[in-house]
DNA sequence: ATAGAATAGTACTATATAGAACTATACGTC
DNA sequence: GACGTATAGTTCTATATAGTACTATTCTAT
């Protein structure tokens, strides 16, 4: 791999610039009861339920300390509970209350609104590559973490 | 655009891991005089010197108050100079010092590292796609901004 | 020339983020 | 079964990150 490339760079640009304007959709449309950050992690509780912290972990590629400090926020908002795994006892299970259940569709919508602006000039097909190239880059970097 | 996507759920994670994987790497190769986000600021002014804050924010994607903090820090590590501009005088221009210029060396080494683990499996032209589509995004994200 | 709007940076505050060190529990080997 | 090791979470600390409110300076329209 000779040619120069970019990738990292516009990664972090991408991240930045997307969080701030999620975070701005998220106001224009009276959103209030949670963030972008918390947004990800309902975003994976919204698809299955009663993970573990590091189950979170992995699949939000956050550390746990991150999740431990942020899952505070969320209990104290209402959004989560934690509640302790029956067999093992060293693990939580983490819940959604039925408020959080309800912000799914404000978050759906909000997603679409990002999406448009996002793939901007993107035929269908080239979006499913890109995803395909984001998934590769992903599993690359999951790899790499033993 | 009826079809699922997972960009910004992608990126997001992508940013996170290797962020930390970039850490690490610049610990394994005895890199302790800057970190990630330091490096990606010394990135920018590596190849163009005497900017001033609000441009070093429209390159790196970072908000000016975000900035103003990090420049403090790398100020005091002995990276980074504030000079006043003498035509504009609510400007301020950013040098390196001679020590920052000379860690470019290492930073290139790490971000070629980094890079090979990144871009496993993919071609060169593949790689050139990805990061020109990643450039689309990012472009169509900065349009949006105003 | 001056008043009002725009721009550049900073101070302050809150959240996100993660590493290191820690506690409690479980597991695996003898 | 006991001891050493691995795993799950938390606490503590430091940096990154950005919004809001602020000050100082410049620009613009009259």
């Amino acid at each position: 791999m000779k040619i120069e490339t970019h990738g990292g760079f516009y990664i972090s640009q991408i991240k930045q610039l997307s969080s701030r304007i999620f975070e701005k959709l998220l106001k224009d449309n009276d959103i209030e009861e949670f963030n972008g950050p918390q947004g990800r992690i309902l975003f994976v509780l919204w698809q299955k339920e009663n993970l573990s912290i590091s189950e979170l972990g992995e699949k939000t590629s956050l550390a746990k300390t991150t999740l431990t400090s942020m899952l505070d926020r969320m209990a104290d908002q209402g959004h989560i509970q934690r509640n302790p795994d029956s067999k093992d006892r060293r693990q939580i299970r983490i819940t959604l209350t039925e408020k959080a259940k309800s912000l799914k569709n404000s978050y759906d919508a909000v997603t679409i609104q990002m999406n448009e602006l996002f793939y901007e000039g993107f035929s269908d097909e080239e979006i499913t590559r890109f995803d395909n190239m984001l998934a590769k880059v992903l599993n690359n970097l999951k790899q790499y973490k033993e």
